[in-house]
DNA sequence: GGTCTGACCAGGG
DNA sequence: ACCCTGGCCAGAC
């Protein structure tokens, strides 16, 4: 693996450690926000694995607000793990983005209107 | 090298 | 809302 792309991994890593409980970032996000910008297959591939460890990567959606993971036997977990967090699918199975997902610059002060407003 | 694949995405029909 | 397409780019052969 190549250093540029190690460094890829540790700031996705560190960006979904830090998604709090009942919200979401999508992978295109995180690869926007890592330094990768159209690397989003990147950050599918880079969470492929990360079920076993204590990071949240059940907070990782897709840019449609729909759960990837059913194509790698991960989708019913990851839906039941956000549900049991709050987080709420519609018919089509798909989360309010403009709700719950999360910005990192939400932290010191609230700017996006996720609190139902 | 070449080629295929993928926990993606935006756009178009 | 759906399906398809092209673009994307690192891994695995």
């Amino acid at each position: 693996m190549t250093e540029p792309m190690r460094a890829f991994r540790e700031r996705v890593l560190a960006l979904v450690a830090r998604i709090p409980e009942g919200r979401v970032m999508t992978y295109g996000q995180l690869a926007t926000l890592a330094g990768g910008p159209g690397n989003a297959r990147q950050v599918g591939f880079i969470l492929n694995g990360l079920a076993q460890t204590d990071l949240p990567w059940q907070r990782v959606i897709n840019a449609q607000g729909r759960i990837s993971t059913y194509g790698v036997g991960f989708g019913e977990l990851q839906r039941g793990l956000l549900e049991r967090e709050g987080v709420h699918f519609d018919d089509a199975g798909r989360v309010d983005l403009a709700r719950v997902q999360w910005w990192p610059e939400e932290d010191g002060a609230g700017q996006q209107g996720h609190l139902g407003l």
